[in-house]
DNA sequence: CGGTATCCTCGACGATACTG
DNA sequence: CAGTATCGTCGAGGATACCG
């Protein structure tokens, strides 16, 4: 079977391993480069394509967009055009996107606490 | 600057954007396809080479050998050799490794809950 | 401003063969 | 049993050009 698989996960082992399946499933909706930092970033408001872009700052347009297109198809973000010249597009986190926040607030935590030495102990490699 | 960048984050911005830094670490050292499955399978115990793949199945023993040297690399489980004929050798996670279960637990109850939905509603697709 | 469309690179991963 | 070595594929993501 082995379906939601866009990023090449096929997971045949998902039909045997129904434990492992939630994981495989998080960990899809949120492969990309860009994902985690980019919900992470619409934790305290909604934003403009823009300053998405500005504050990614290497992302190419077009991967931002389909990074986004991505989220918003997993329902995780809300995509709002408003019909003006020039065009404004706010993006924001849906209550399925909030939940994982939880998430990222760990992994920034985690990077937080065991990044820094990492960076320390690589000063001279 | 951008170190730690095995998987092609350079991430210049971390520079700027230290809040974000830990999210990029975090989801750096657990950048690949198995690596979040395999620390999870190493939690109830410590686990032969041969059970591993036997679990994750469809994964090559370079791509499995690959995953475990970076995890290792990383700190997150410790290989223990046994030097017998056959050889032995068990992984198990290390308090750094064992400090990502809550993370990995998180996304499990996530894709548990919001997973199914997703298997169900893409029965026609 | 917020995209599309197209091309290209590059590295993760699988397949296969071989080994101490 | 637990790897190593080599090759090939495939797709994510960047670069660039253009558009409503």
């Amino acid at each position: 079977m082995a379906r939601l698989c866009k990023d090449g996960f096929e997971r045949e082992f998902i039909e045997e391993q129904r434990e492992v399946y939630g994981i495989a499933y998080t960990q899809n909706i949120l492969s990309g480069r860009w994902k985690y930092i980019i919900l992470w970033f619409l934790k305290p408001s909604e934003r403009r394509y823009s300053e998405i872009k500005a504050f990614l700052g290497n992302i190419s347009q077009g991967s931002l967009t389909k990074q986004l297109r991505e989220l918003e198809a997993e329902g995780l973000i809300h995509r709002q055009v408003y019909p003006e010249v020039p065009p404004r597009v706010e993006y924001s986190l849906t209550s399925k996107g909030k939940e994982l926040l939880p998430i990222i607030d760990l992994m920034e935590e985690y990077g937080k606490k065991f990044g820094e030495q990492v960076e320390l102990s690589n000063e001279q490699a």
